[in-house]
RNA sequence: GCCCUCGUAGCUCAGCUGGAUAGAGCAAUCGCCUCCUAAGCGAUAGGUCGCAGGUUCGAAUCCUGCCGUGGGCACCA
């Protein structure tokens, strides 16, 4: 409907340049929103006011001059020029009846386009290393991502979803440091397990693991190799006085680890911790409803030279430098707060080389856009990860991050943040046991990514129109009843086709229900070109009002036979559109409740 | 200290590429089930859009400063 609305301004306005009237100025492309009161009509558009000054004429006689060259149309019923300048369009009730065939034959499709054109956008979500569970943050990204990427494949983008992961590097050292020591204890050691080792109860689980398959296989004399460790950090309930470096410490324990187990054994520990851990994420996610086409790995980008490849070429572009033995990017030549390092002193690249690399590796790609979803714990990387791919002689601008903020969770009003048992975030998995993944997945899109979220474990429970999740899927239900009652009485459920009996449809609510359902092909548009999921949910809130509005004030299943089929049309067409919404966010449609 | 984010009704939030009288939901108060699921609907009330300047025909929206929230400022990942 938009759309046809700016084709006709669009048309007027060639009119109108080929008179002359605009003079040279360039011509913007003219907005046309929806008007806020409903005095106003259905929309309207401020060009006249835009093009005033060049054209060098007052507002309200460009808008004159624009009215009088705009083509007829049957789907607008009344034109008015408003205010200073404003022109407002009233389209003919027609035009919204016409909305419920053409929702019942496109179904799935409606509000789906081909905005996109084919573009190929990759979505890079979550990308949480593989070292522990997914927890409540890292959903926020998931159901985030997830519906970003889902969005932009409904406006016609082919898209790529990928998980980057994190499966080289120290972390992935440390975990497999903390699993073994874990299998030591299991196998009767006495050891003094590491400040800044993993200490979930998962850590157990997968030593368990490699202690009830290989027995003491994997065992060594901890004490002496353990005899010559730098200090580490005091534990909780330790005396403080002689504080050593964590960091050190873990550093020599995970060398003493590869030394007492040697290449091979050191490296099976490692990979069962990262499968182990991997294959959790992957099923916590397949349950969340969250499915990806790459799992992209880290360590394939080290092991065919792609990160070498990355400082060679930064390097041959001369925007890196050595200093005191590491080597740095001159990050600050594009914006950048200070230099970063990209080889250590010790020789070993860091994380943000690979993440060089690997963007690197998504532009050659040939991705048109790469957006990647971060926590915006992250966001000061940002601008270097954008100067690297400038000082590669790419295009930046083909990278967008968005930042998605933490959740919090209450619970009884209260912070229900940590979980009392093990000192950690409360995991995804906990979250979507108590909750469902339906409230999960509606509650975490629910807000702009960009805005701290505060999720309520007792709301995302209730059965009440309070919560919003249950509020529009009983909508659907609703329908479904009626439809069902209507079998159970012998009325034909079938309704007509085409647009017979839709003239009936004269009831406030009907055209009420009408509009918004008009309205739900550009509200798709535009929470995939801003990454705004929330704009759907609030548009699905809404539409489910006027459903429950209508319901309540209008009985469908009449006697008059004609009016009944175009009721039921109507609330087909409506039942359609919850649907293809919900649907969008990953939330069920169920038929009863 | 520097950088980023957010600040809108009692609470949680929309609205922010400048537009017409700032909107929802919850909570509060008052109503609506012999009728397709009351997991619903209606009504009332609720505002110095953090504060102060600036830009202009017009500012919640853009700019500057200040105040407050959260986060970031590693040869960590």
């Amino acid at each position: 409907m938009k759309q046809h609305i700016l084709d006709l301004l669009r048309q007027a306005l060639d009119r109108l340049a080929e008179d002359g009237v605009l003079g040279d100025a360039e011509r913007p492309e003219p907005q046309l929103e929806r008007a806020r009161d409903p005095a106003h009509g259905d929309f309207a558009t401020n060009i006249a006011l835009v093009l005033a000054k060049p054209a060098r004429l007052k507002p309200r006689d460009l808008a004159e001059r624009l009215v009088a060259a705009l083509p007829e149309s049957s789907e607008v019923a009344r034109l008015e020029i408003a205010g200073p300048g404003f022109i407002n369009f009233t389209l003919a009730e027609r035009a919204y009846q016409e909305l419920v065939p053409r929702i019942l034959e496109q179904g799935h499709d409606f509000g789906r386009s081909r905005l996109g054109a084919g573009q190929r956008v990759q979505v890079e979500f979550v990308s949480a290393n593989p070292t522990g569970p997914l927890h409540v943050g890292h959903g926020r990204g998931a159901a985030y991502g997830a519906v970003v990427a889902d969005l932009l494949q409904a406006v016609g983008f082919e898209v790529h979803r990928e998980y980057y992961v994190n499966d080289a590097g120290r972390q992935m050292d440390i975990l497999a440091t903390s699993v073994w020591l874990r299998y030591l204890e299991l196998c009767g050691e006495a050891l003094r397990f590491p400040s800044n080792g993993y200490r979930g109860d998962y850590v157990w689980d997968i030593a368990a693991t490699l202690h009830r398959e290989h027995g003491d296989d994997y065992r060594v004399d901890t004490a002496e190799l353990f005899a010559a460790l730098p200090p580490d950090a005091p534990l909780e309930g330790e005396p403080a006085d002689q504080a050593g470096d964590k960091e050190a410490h873990i550093d020599a324990l995970i060398a003493a680890a590869k030394q007492g187990l040697g290449d091979n054994r050191y490296r099976y520990v490692f990979e069962l911790g990262l499968n182990t851990i991997l294959d959790d994420i992957r099923a916590d996610l397949a349950e969340f409803g969250v499915e990806y086409q790459e799992w992209y790995s880290e360590r394939s980008l080290t092991e065919r030279g792609a990160v070498n490849k990355a400082i060679e070429r930064l390097r041959e572009s001369g925007h890196v430098y050595e200093q005191q033995g590491a080597l740095w990017f001159r990050s600050t030549d594009f914006g950048d707060e200070k230099d970063r390092v990209v080889v250590r002193e010790n020789g070993q690249s860091t994380y943000f080389a690979s993440d060089i690399a690997y963007h690197m590796d998504k532009l050659e790609r040939g991705f048109d856009r790469v957006i990647d979803i971060w926590g915006a714990d992250h966001h000061g990387y940002v601008p270097r990860v954008k100067a690297a791919l400038q000082a590669l002689g790419d295009d930046a601008s083909r990278l967008d991050v968005l930042l998605v903020q933490f959740a919090i969770l209450y619970r009884g009003g209260e912070k229900a943040q940590m979980s009392t048992r093990s000192g950690e975030f409360v995991t995804l998995r906990e979250l979507r046991r108590e909750v469902g993944r339906d409230a999960a997945r509606f509650f975490y899109v629910m807000r702009r990514c960009e805005q701290h979220l505060d999720f309520d474990l007792d709301l995302a429970k209730s059965e009440s129109s309070d919560n919003p999740v249950y509020y529009v899927q009983y909508a659907h239900a609703r329908i479904c009843a009626v439809l069902r009652q209507a079998a159970e009485r012998g009325l034909a459920i079938e309704p007509s086709a085409s647009a017979t009996h839709l003239e009936r449809l004269v009831e406030p609510h009907e055209q009420a229900l009408l509009r918004t359902l008009g309205r739900y092909p550009e509200v798709v548009e535009q929470a995939a070109l801003k990454a705004e999921p929330h704009q759907l949910t609030h548009y699905l809130r809404e539409l489910a009002n006027d459903l429950h509005t209508y319901y309540n004030a209008h009985p469908f299943l009449v006697e008059d036979s004609a009016l009944r089929d175009a009721r039921i049309k109507l609330i087909l067409a409506t039942r359609q559109v919850l649907r293809n919404g919900l649907g969008l966010i990953g939330v069920s449609a169920p038929e009863t409740m």
